[in-house]
DNA sequence: CGGGAAGTTGAAGAGCGTCAAAAGTAGTGG
DNA sequence: CCACTACTTTTGACGCTCTTCAACTTCCCG
């Protein structure tokens, strides 16, 4: 993982511009960077108080990448943890002949990098121009240690992961190709309204083999699947990756297998 | 859930006799039904000691299922949440037509019913004659919150978990039947060995049916694949459902796409 | 404007699903 | 103890969805 900027805790005003506009928490001011976070409530973080928040700063760094660079590999020494701040990310398993299965897409708020044998068990690389904050593991386990609360704002976290990964599963192991297309789109839009982003149209930044590493599908298929979504009235395709829900519902009659 | 027998914390001498042989644990004599339990460092209780131990006993109840019963449904509260102590347990989702995806076979150390909103995110069902750990889940909050040693393992639990969706993930987009099934009698036997099972050969209780909607497959498939295995000397079908992996090499290059 | 990546479309084929029937297995009750 | 029944498993024939291979078009970004 060579090309990784890592940026000090101090560069965080810099970064933030690129994060949606920071609507200041009333009566914290300016004591620590990630106080002025603004995509907190929807991190690890959101529990935190004045005090706590500037000991998380004490110990977090940011990181920023460009679409394609990586942020870790599968296997690699699982030394950080990692919290979206801004952009998009993809984490992804590979078999030994080059078939890959992505496992998430991760926005604003999301967090990766939780291993469970010290090594991470998936590839993180970035989608879009995205910044993240950076936890040394160890750091970060002292802090949960002595937050317990933040330890079960992690909990949740990962039970609402657990939720998402087993119907990801039903997707892959029972929905047909149009049924994926449609759950997906509604599955982006409905994240993206969470974190306050449009939801119709809903903003598809990754490619059509991303999405079909995603779906356990082919480019091809999933370019075919959306022409006949726009053939049907039901997508309209926008320049730049944007995509309109023209019928929302017959979409979601489709993505639930009606 | 009419059909579920409730038992009370002194039946769980009785229901012991289900369980494997009780490795009396030193020095704690029998204080409570808890110390005694022999899966116990399986499960999350794993972490508590001998008073500790104690307070568990006071919340929990026994369960015991019979081969197809119900333990929970998808969308219903969630009240509790389980232990299995022997046994093999069933958890999927449904889609309207009634395709249905198994996300996980559960046995001995394995827990459920972590839901994200107040309800259970899939239906529970017993594969074979099963016994259950029930803890209601505000008292096992509070044991939580007391305990954050019982929480931070739970939270190890839940990263495995996570981690094993996503091996799982990869398994549904994009390996073939034979690789599918190949993985999924390496994965049996290696959770067989960790509770202290027999690996090879291993018992494989659930049906052809259960099997694929396991792995994303049909019955027919994956009968169909058995014989291919067999016909090529990697497995041996014993009666019984047993299944001896003679080439176990074999079975794990196919199992990693080689 | 130009070059390369991403996306679209077509034709052919493979893998797995569907439908159907037979064989095996287990549990039940006479 | 054995026959009856119901379910599970296996096997076969056929068909369809999605993949594969290939060519062409569109979209970016320098």
């Amino acid at each position: 993982m060579q090309n990784l900027k890592v940026l000090s805790p101090f560069d965080v005003n810099n970064l933030r511009t690129l994060a949606p506009a920071a609507q200041s928490v009333e009566g914290e001011g300016r004591q620590s960077p990630c106080a002025a976070c603004s995509v907190r409530q929807l991190t690890f973080c959101a529990p935190l108080g004045g005090e706590e928040l500037t000991q998380i700063s004490s110990i977090v760094n940011h990181v920023e990448l460009a679409p394609g660079e990586y942020l870790f590999d599968e296997g690699e020494d699982a030394d950080n943890i990692f919290s979206v701040t801004a952009g998009a990310m993809k984490v992804y398993k590979l078999l030994p002949d080059g078939r890959r299965q992505i496992t998430g897409f991760l926005f604003a708020g999301d967090f990766l990098g939780l291993a469970h044998n010290d090594v991470y068990a998936y590839t993180a690389e970035a989608v879009t121009h995205s910044v993240l904050c950076r936890f040394p593991r160890h750091d970060l386990e002292v802090m949960l240690a002595r937050y317990p609360k933040m330890e079960r704002r992690l909990l949740g976290m990962a039970r609402h992961e657990l939720a998402v990964a087993q119907e990801q599963m039903l997707l892959l192991g029972r929905k047909t190709a149009k049924e994926k297309i449609a759950s997906f789109l509604l599955s982006l839009s409905s994240r993206a309204l969470q974190r306050g982003q449009a939801g119709n149209p809903v903003a598809v930044p990754m490619t059509r083999m991303d999405i079909g590493d995603y779906l356990g599908l082919t480019t091809e298929t999933v370019s075919r699947t959306f022409t006949q979504l726009r053939n049907k009235k039901l997508v309209i395709l926008h320049p730049g990756g944007k995509v309109e829900m023209a019928d929302r519902e017959g979409l979601q009659d489709i993505a639930d297998g009606g």
